[in-house]
DNA sequence: GACGATTTCGACAGCTTGTAGAAGTCGAGC
DNA sequence: GCTCGACTTCTACAAGCTGTCGAAATCGTC
């Protein structure tokens, strides 16, 4: 799995959180809103990312519409558990790693945890 | 939290395995028996690999001993934990991630983690 | 003080990421 | 059909990271 860097990971953020699929010139206005920095990137180097995305998997791409429309192909859930997944990796200790994260987690994360794996069970 | 080459993780691998620490040369062939390539990389390729391991504050040097000797600073499974919490870090949706995270696990794990839940809650 | 082992410095290639200009393409309106 | 502006593609470049060392400095020993 790839990983992001800055300017990919703020438009995959974008992406994952609009309903629709959002235009390189949506993503430029959403981008130079979200900083305080109030920079706008040039349209192209918008593109250039969205199309870098779009090679790494992350992201479709609607060419049937002139503006082209871009969307993310999983949910930002689904991402995030192919990093856990592949933090964990090989790791033959999966359960010694588990274990200590679990000591890190709060107690409410704790109690959902327990339950999620409940119902797991019962499935 | 760093993120690792290939060389890089392999060094880390035998640093993590091994009980003492290590010279670059005990590295060099242990890296050399490795991989079926054979392949034996120059000393100064791994001492450099170690200085950037040490610049990244994963590895401690021993100035004392002449050949210096170098040792993980943290376990493999504090690592592996870092890079989970990094990977969820992030994310607002920790539970929405646990719950699906949970489903990819096997049922062993499954019941380690119960068990683990269980003593944390209790303690 | 010289010599061999060891470490440090500097270097270079290849890959990734941020950044964008220049040039090509496409659709709408004349 | 042809033009014009919007949009996309191509190409490029700088910085940083990683693998890989050779050359030069250093250190301990004989």
């Amino acid at each position: 799995m790839a990983s992001l860097g800055d300017l990919e990971r703020s438009v995959m953020d974008l992406l994952w959180d609009s309903a629709e699929p959002l235009t390189a010139n949506d993503l430029r206005d959403d981008l130079a809103a979200l900083g305080t920095d109030a920079k706008e990137l040039a349209v192209t180097t918008v593109l250039t990312v969205l199309a870098r995305l779009e090679k790494k998997g992350l992201v479709e791409r609607e060419r049937s519409t002139r503006p082209h429309r871009y969307a993310a192909c999983s949910s930002r859930e689904d991402h995030t558990v192919g990093l856990l997944n592949e933090a964990l990796g090989s790791a033959q200790d999966r359960e010694a790693v588990l274990a200590r994260f679990i000591g890190g987690i709060t107690a409410d994360e704790a109690a959902s945890l327990r339950a999620i794996l409940d119902s797991v069970k019962s499935a």
